[in-house]
DNA sequence: ATTAAAATCCGCTTTTTAGAGGATTGACTT
DNA sequence: AAGTCAATCCTCTAAAAAGCGGATTTTAAT
């Protein structure tokens, strides 16, 4: 009996999950929770083999729960439960200990292949996503605070001068700050910049 | 007895929603469907009183799904469905003659007085929404077919003589598309212009 | 048939960004 | 003490976009 553990502040998720789940056989939900708080404290109580884990939790995100998962139960098998707009975030997730994914519009087929799957040992992915995407996901590039500071004000439309005068700065900085941004996105002007940008969750409102 | 009917291709959203209703004096789910095709069908058939919309189907979307069931059916009401990142688009919606709609991470309380309160001839919208949310929603700017056309291949990083060359026209008619592009969001550069498309999910992959 | 809207085109000027090739300072690591 | 990296600054040139003022032709709707 493999015991799955579902992590998601979204009721209707738990419940479709919950409700898809019931009835088969080798598989039973032993719990739920709204937060990683809660999840912690059900962890140490109930015995799983499978979480669920949704990547934009209230309190911790989805990829820092995973990754305290993994710390102190390393038994434990975490699929991250994704919206088709985070599929960029995956990437991230897998570094963190995560040995699946499933996309919340995924079918029923999809999510119990999915629990066995990684139940005995493999990984399982959406195969409607592509390796090009895991890849691109990966190459998630690492900025500097100033990088991404500057970055959020690109994408707020000001202008490198404008961003000089707010940060203190010549324009010339921010100029090489930007180029920067380009090269470690290897694209080659600000729209698309601005694009991936949005696409790997680093722009908010 | 309130007959709700429930449109959406996502699974676990369809059991979800069937599985928090379950139980429900006074509310039944009589049929789901995955797709508006068999969404017709099904309204041809079955009496209902309250339709859940998914924005996103997989061949129409809610929206005209929404005017055409409005234009057969006017005593039906639609709520529409939405995830976080389309709440932008729920003015349209709204002016297309559904009278509520509900974030797919709504609680199960949320949903009850949904429908009760749409029934019963009012209005619903989630509280956690402020009206300047909606506000925005409402200034979804109108695109031509030509103008997102556009519009994605700048987000893409092309230029406008790329773009001119891609479309066979002059890069003048992309410059004005572009001009044009900028006035519709409100915005002074292309920073912001894929900024916001973003933010209002006109940009997908 | 008329009208409105969309899509197409042009030239001109100014502003902004990209591209190339640098350099200096300070902080932190080894 | 040497090395790495972030952050800062510089010049010059070329390319692209923004801002201005137009115009014509399809296409669709009433």
């Amino acid at each position: 009996m493999i015991n799955v553990f579902i992590v998601d502040d979204h009721p209707l998720v738990v419940e479709g999950l919950k409700s898809l789940l019931y009835g088969i056989d080798d598989i039973q939900v032993v719990a739920t929770a709204a937060n990683a708080f809660e999840a912690f404290e059900i962890l140490q109580k109930v015995n799983i083999d499978i979480a669920f884990l949704d990547i934009n939790l209230p309190d911790v995100n989805g990829i820092e729960l995973c990754k305290k998962i993994k710390g102190k139960w390393p038994n434990i098998k975490c699929i991250a439960l994704t919206t088709s707009n985070e599929r960029t975030i995956i990437g991230r997730m897998m570094q963190n200990g995560a040995v699946g994914y499933l996309m919340k519009s995924s079918s029923k087929d999809e999510l119990i292949r999915a629990i066995r799957q990684v139940y005995e040992g493999g990984y399982f992915m959406n195969v409607t996503m592509s390796e090009t995407v895991v890849d691109k996901s990966l190459t998630v590039p690492f900025l500097t605070r100033r990088e991404k500071e500057v970055l959020g004000l690109i994408a707020d439309g000001m202008t490198n001068v404008e961003i000089a005068d707010k940060l203190f700065v010549s324009p010339t900085t921010i100029k090489t700050h930007r180029e920067n941004l380009l090269m470690k996105f290897g694209v080659s002007n600000t729209a698309s910049l601005i694009k991936v940008a949005a696409q790997q969750g680093l722009l908010e409102e």
